[in-house]
DNA sequence: CTGAAAGCGCTTACAG
DNA sequence: CTGAAAGCGCTTACAG
């Protein structure tokens, strides 16, 4: 462990200290070759000695590196104080970072603040690249995909056909597809889908292209009146769910593309006396925190956030290096969690009220 | 908005647009007085024109300050993943941070890692001072308290008696008496309680401890025998529930001092097919986003999280910029948030069954 | 390997 | 207000 420091020690304090140039210093923190084992040998007990620590601000100015990753997220206010990804993301995003030798800023901004460019966001502090964490920003706008300068910007999400930005998503069709199969394993043949949002947002539209995919590929037909398209809100999961049971032949099993909408929906079959799984089996997209404690428990779509957030930030170092980068889109593969909203037994969760 | 930059441009390219000394230039740009405001206006006119931003690693240097707030959560895998309180007030410290000039570094560490100082928490990234965001790390460790450096720290939670520790925390005594007294109010005299954790950490302490004041108020009785520690996880809570249940003469409500282990709670009171309010009464603690979805909705305590994120970030501003600061600890009021669980027929929000 | 110099972009303190 | 200099802590490039 290092020793407790009072005043900043230099370069020079360990030069004396060590009796020894403070070029050959700066080799051996930089682990320049050419320097014997000797050397490298007094220094390194000299640095121990004195608890040097070589001051990151001057070697950002000469280097033109700060070593200093941004992470910006665009959300609601409601978004963030729920937000179980972003956390988790941090946690992935520090832990890889920093065995690169990489600090992470963090910047939240509200949605209903007007829009800042990149540059803006982290104002005068100087960042080498920057990870667009902002999963529900309406993708039609576009704006946050255009770099106002040559930093490098890994965004999280699905990239827009046509550009080389470079992203890293789950693999929401997938994630659907395989959702909406597991409905038809169980033997349902009239499965709707309320979606997570409007169909402009790629995130609503990948996992609804997963269901359409899922009939297919099983025979079923698409029909247009099982799709409904909510926004994000418990809300709009209810009234979608409320709309699907209004239909002259409703769905016996929907597929909802968000845990929270979900939940709304689970609200709107109770409303009417029905039972799930039994008269409505019902799948959920995301696995929050509450997806276990749904009644009945809820089966749901897993991102893979440990491995999305790892990935864009190695990444990112790696634009931030200069090296070259393939491929620049990467989808990573989701996982279903079998409860019991499914109406499948063999969960392995067990039955329980609340 | 800033004129797009391909190039970085310094001080000296503003003063030779501005046809003024870039000594002007600084001085405009750090606000000092005695510059006429025909200079200010053509400086401020340059700086825009060629999209000019100062750079925040040369004033560092010199100024010995990075104008960064490093922010440190210490928690278990398995939290970090649930915790809601982070990104809230993440979005809080960023916003107060910014405004005051300040961005903020993130580091998330894991418990099950070794003991780090904060010196080496931020490794060579130079920080102005540091929020310790570890609400559950174990008080009676107390490393997190020996500042390692001169370093500026403000802790979230519950200073060390006898310390000048900066800290700003939720009002734990305050809300577990609201809570209790809530319960009492709607006329229960036999209360258990299950402690959030074990009575070393001042978390669950302090709760406890606003636990037996409310009992005391009334005039009611402190039995040992309905009073239980638990350990954060919703396991923890179902056997602590199932322990008071099997008691000679079981409490008919219980007061859960933190939701995740409320849930466990439920849970337990449920296998033994008892009714929640009627049989059993529940109030918890932390009204994380699930609290609104159990069966039946939970009554539970609110911690003003966005209200401590802006208090604590704006007192470490202050102790950097060497202000005086007093009080040195902040007690925020907590607020009961009044559901179903407490068998209370006045919850704003209706009965629903999931 | 050491020495002596220049420079990253800025601020400070000192003369004019 | 301007000018010319020094310096924050470090790295780079150049001689020896």
């Amino acid at each position: 462990m290092a020793a407790k420091v009072r005043r900043p020690i230099t370069i020079k304090d360990v030069a004396a200290h060590a009796g020894v140039s403070f070029k050959s210093v700066s080799n051996v923190v930089n682990d320049r070759p050419y320097v014997s084992d000797e050397l490298r040998r007094r220094v390194q007990h000299a640095i121990k000695e004195l608890g040097y620590r070589p001051h990151s601000v001057a070697r950002s100015l000469i280097n033109r590196r700060s070593n200093l990753l941004g992470v910006v997220l665009r959300a609601s206010a409601a978004d963030t104080h729920a937000d179980p990804f972003f956390s988790q993301f941090l946690l992935g995003a520090c832990t890889a970072a920093g065995a690169e030798g990489f600090g992470v800023l963090v910047q939240i901004l509200l949605t209903e603040e007007p829009f800042r460019f990149y540059a803006d966001v982290f104002d005068h502090q100087q960042i080498d690249g920057l990870i667009d964490f902002s999963p529900r920003f309406d993708d039609a706008s576009g704006a946050e995909e255009e770099s106002d300068q040559d930093l490098p910007v890994v965004r999280i999400g699905r990239a827009r056909p046509g550009t080389d930005t470079l992203a890293v998503d789950g693999d929401n069709e997938q994630g659907a597809y395989t959702a909406v199969s597991h409905l038809i394993s169980l033997g349902h043949r009239r499965i709707g889908m309320i979606a997570n949002a409007d169909l402009s947002y790629t995130v609503a539209n990948t996992r609804v292209q997963g269901y359409r995919q899922a009939l297919a590929a099983h025979g079923l037909p698409f029909e247009e009146d099982l799709l409904i398209a909510g926004s994000f809100s418990r809300q709009s999961g209810q009234d979608a769910m409320v709309h699907l049971l209004d239909l002259p032949k409703p769905p016996n099993a929907v597929f909802v593309s968000s845990d929270r909408m979900a939940l709304g929906a689970m609200r709107a079959v109770y409303d009417r006396g029905l039972r799930i799984p039994q008269d409505m089996a019902i799948v959920g997209y995301d696995d929050l925190f509450l997806a276990e404690h749904t009644n009945p428990p809820l089966t749901t779509v897993q991102t893979p956030i440990d491995e999305i957030s790892t990935r864009s930030t190695r990444m990112l170092i790696d634009a931030i290096r200069g090296l070259h980068i393939e491929p620049r889109q990467v989808i990573l593969p989701t996982r279903l969690v079998v409860r019991q909203s499914c109406g499948a037994t063999t969960g392995a969760t067990q039955d329980w009220q609340p």
